[in-house]
DNA sequence: AACAAATGGTGAAGCGGTTCACCAGAACTG
DNA sequence: CAGTTCTGGTGAACCGCTTCACCATTTGTT
């Protein structure tokens, strides 16, 4: 690194002082007034330099840096394949570039959450997007240091008015799911779940259940297997469909389970999606158009849903009026080729 | 936020100077001297207070932050499915972690090279990796100004020993792919192209074109077609596909685009891959595996080369000696099931 | 006992900005 | 023409941390 240009530099060859060129350059003339000729004679002289604040000493002065933190719940939110992820990174960037922030990635753990709230407000951001399980210790920590923050992709347990998320309703997307499995005929209908720590795949779990329930057939267990990760060892979803009252019908908690359960069904287990079963997925990624057969899916608006966390985070950090500090989106089905009639009927 | 807790509280607390516990706090004791009983106390001081230092200040004061900044090409780059861009992401925020920097992202373009290269440099990060067109005047302007950076996915088109970019051999893979296809009997080998503008991409349909004059056969125009993104207009496709001596294999620039295109010659063309037509991507990303047909495709180990890159910036940074500071990595074909024998034959 | 060396630490000057308090001179007022 | 109000701008403190130069004691040496 060459010695870089500083506001002094800029001064000397504008011939005016420091102060000048900080009210020029940063825009913000209240309490001070630069005449017309002196501002053009800063402009050019920061033009001909080269010249670009330095944001660590600007944001150590002002106590703002315009930069917002991402904070994932594991590094392996990137490992997953169907553009959950991407999907995300898309809305929250488009969005902070839209409205002038930065965004860091934070993908770290120390050892404790609160270590974790001590690094993350260290000056760098000015609020955090939280991607992480529901009722994190972090955004406790979060919260009682004052820090800004907005959960996106999980609701808190407890209603409270306070809390700003972003999250769309899960039950009423696994409602969704398992009324279309029903209205085919579908009446064993199994669940591929995920973490349990996690809001969103905690709650459509919650709403399978509820579903079946709703119709008298309460879930079975062995209806459900458990399978975090598309990555995940499938040989407990085998034994499951292995056995003689086995589901006819899957909804996976995501839509990368499900796509790897149509390929464990039909490589592992010969059966036909969906012909022999029908499998329906969680997310309505772009990649649902793209495997055979095409994924039914629950579709969740995963770009808009990250946006407008940033949106509702950048409000908050400018003492906006928000329009809504909780936003819930309504999931919806779309409809494609992995889910047929039952085959037990007629 | 409320007042967050500075160096001289932890100071007034351990009944200390900030210098002692600055020497404390950073581990750098060269020069001074601190005894174990005065480090207890600071340590408990900073311990109590859940201190911890503003990286903006500290960054100020030492030049140095621990972050990277990952600069891409377009905001676009998160609106592939295929997991090219996940598995990038993976690779360098492991890396990152595993040697303790930080990532911000960059995805914000200003009006010229010039300002966004000023805009880079404003003291947030250490270094760049850059993911950028070839001969992207970004990576000049970074240079003038001294700034530390590495190309990734990415190589100069004259050899330069100064450069550190991490990339694969383009022109071996795509020699790997024409070769292969050729095997199964093809001869009409047809190629979907990606922007020219890519470092990637223009070597790719370099080395396609190269292989097929290898064999005497000079690569027709007709057999190719530019197709930057997987959500892109496929009528020209359709157009070249429906013509009668139309290709019978095809060998697409990236997985996304291949994805694709098997979709839309199954869907719009009524033909079957591979019976009818071979298709071979490009990344080997996880995707391949659960098309249907699963999807032949030249590897490139990206979490691999993304963390290399890493690496390698880090290396640079800390002055430690590189291994590789130009590091090229030899692509794979890994066989799947999209292709198969020309039917042309027999 | 006199001096050197080691030990343990502090003060203050930055780093590159922002911003508040204040000021000199020109332009109005009555 | 003295007094007020604008206009246009400056000086210096400060943001929180690092680090160099330096100092006061204690311990070791001859």
């Amino acid at each position: 690194m060459g010695k870089a240009v500083t506001i002094k530099d800029v001064a000397a060859r504008g011939g005016v002082s420091k102060t000048a060129v900080s009210y020029v350059l940063s825009g913000r003339e209240a309490g001070v007034r630069i005449s017309t000729e002196t501002r053009q004679r800063v402009l050019a002289a920061a033009q001909d330099l080269g010249y670009h604040p330095n944001a660590l000493a600007r944001g150590l002065a002002r106590h703002q840096t315009d930069t917002l933190a991402l904070v994932m719940q594991f590094p392996s939110v990137f490992s997953g394949w169907s553009g959950f992820t991407n999907e995300l990174m898309h809305g929250a960037t488009d969005a902070a570039t839209a409205l002038g922030f930065d965004l860091m990635l934070h993908t770290k753990a120390l050892d404790t959450a609160a270590q974790d709230a001590a690094a993350l407000t260290d000056g760098r951001a000015d609020g955090a997007l939280l991607l992480r399980d529901r009722d994190d210790p972090l955004a406790a920590c979060l919260s009682e240091r004052g820090f800004p923050f907005v959960q996106i992709f999980s609701s808190p347990t407890e209603p409270s008015p306070d809390a700003y998320f972003v999250d769309c309703d899960n039950a009423a997307g696994a409602l969704l799911a398992v009324e279309h499995l029903w209205s085919l005929g579908h009446r064993r209908i199994g669940h591929l779940s995920g973490s349990p720590k996690s809001a969103a795949a905690a709650d459509r779990r919650q709403g399978w259940q509820d579903a079946l329930a709703a119709h008298g057939i309460p879930a079975r267990t062995e209806w459900e297997c458990s399978m975090t990760y598309a990555g995940s060892d499938f040989s407990p979803f085998i034994e499951i469909m292995s056995r003689p009252d086995s589901p006819t019908a899957i909804f996976a908690w995501s839509d990368d389970v499900a796509i790897r359960a149509i390929r464990v069904l039909r490589e592992q287990l010969g059966r036909r999606v969906p012909e022999d079963i029908s499998v329906l997925g969680f997310d309505g990624t772009q990649m649902c158009d793209h495997t055979a057969p095409r994924l039914t899916s629950v579709r969740q608006p995963i770009y808009e849903m990250a946006a407008r966390g940033v949106e509702i985070l950048a409000a908050l950090l400018r003492r906006e009026p928000l329009l809504e500090a909780q936003s819930i989106f309504t999931p919806t089905l779309t409809l494609r080729d992995s889910c047929g009639p039952c085959p037990e009927l007629g």
